[in-house]
DNA sequence: CATGAAATCAGATCGAT
DNA sequence: ATCGATCTGATTTCATG
């Protein structure tokens, strides 16, 4: 990982769809030089996959929060989890360090929505006394863009 | 925006890279039908880019956060804003209805680099009395998939 | 890492259904 | 709106220096 592949890397996060021929002159490499180190970096994991935006609103969600979810006992986890997993709407679920478990981001058609998952299928979980629901009003920067930092050599 | 879109949709946020061929024999189209809702769609802005998936971790990132910051007065506000476009680290922005004014989701190398943008950077503008950090531990989940919903026709 | 050639593949267009 | 075919150009890959 040194500069190039940082390059790379940023270059690719903003257009994914970019030939080696089109990388390497936005970064002054060759060819096949560009097509070595890509194939390293997806070898590696460094590249986890690609994907096409899609514009969330234009896809019929208009309704974003955050939502805090506290869970008692560890043995109601593994149902939660799948519960996670199963449900396209929760786009991230991490665990925090708070007075909460988890932190779950939604996106839902509506309200309407949004409360049907968290009051009807995430509280209706065993041990999950408690929520807190963060409405999102507007979205002022919103980039699945990672900053990328050189390993050290 | 129809049954079929919904699955073009689906199909390019989890292969990014996929030819038409490749789209229409996941979903049963001919490549020339492919290339004409992939157009339109991109026209529309449903498809608003195409991007690597780069993983935070191998990337330099170890430190996930979420940061909730206060802003006094609304001509506070561009400062926070351009900070918030300048810096790499802010993934996301959000305007969150709460006792807060914005939501941030935020990328570091480490602690000592979350801090040094969360008070020193952050802190530092006029306006902003407090803020709140929390640190996410683990993440069960993290896509940037959206659901698609279909267009009442 | 660059060059260059070869083989493959992809994307746009067209007429027909 | 979709299909199938065709055509043209681009893209990836590989061997060599």
């Amino acid at each position: 990982m040194d500069e190039l592949d940082r390059k790379i890397l940023e270059h690719i996060q903003h257009f994914g769809r970019s030939s080696y021929a089109e990388i390497g002159g936005a970064i002054g490499l060759s060819v096949s030089a560009v097509n070595e180190r890509l194939k390293k970096l997806e070898k590696q994991g460094v590249i986890a996959g690609w994907t096409a935006r899609v514009d969330p609103l234009a896809a019929g969600n208009g309704v974003l929060a955050f939502v805090y979810v506290l869970i008692e006992r560890p043995e109601h986890e593994a149902a939660f989890q799948a519960l996670v997993r199963s449900e396209s709407a929760i786009q991230e679920c991490h665990h925090v360090a708070s007075d909460w478990s988890y932190l779950l981001k939604v996106r839902a058609p509506n309200l309407l929505a949004l409360e049907e998952l968290v009051a009807r299928k995430i509280k209706a979980l065993p041990g999950i006394p408690r929520s807190q629901t963060v409405i999102v009003m507007s979205t002022a920067k919103e980039t699945a863009t990672v900053p990328v930092h050189l390993s050290p050599a």
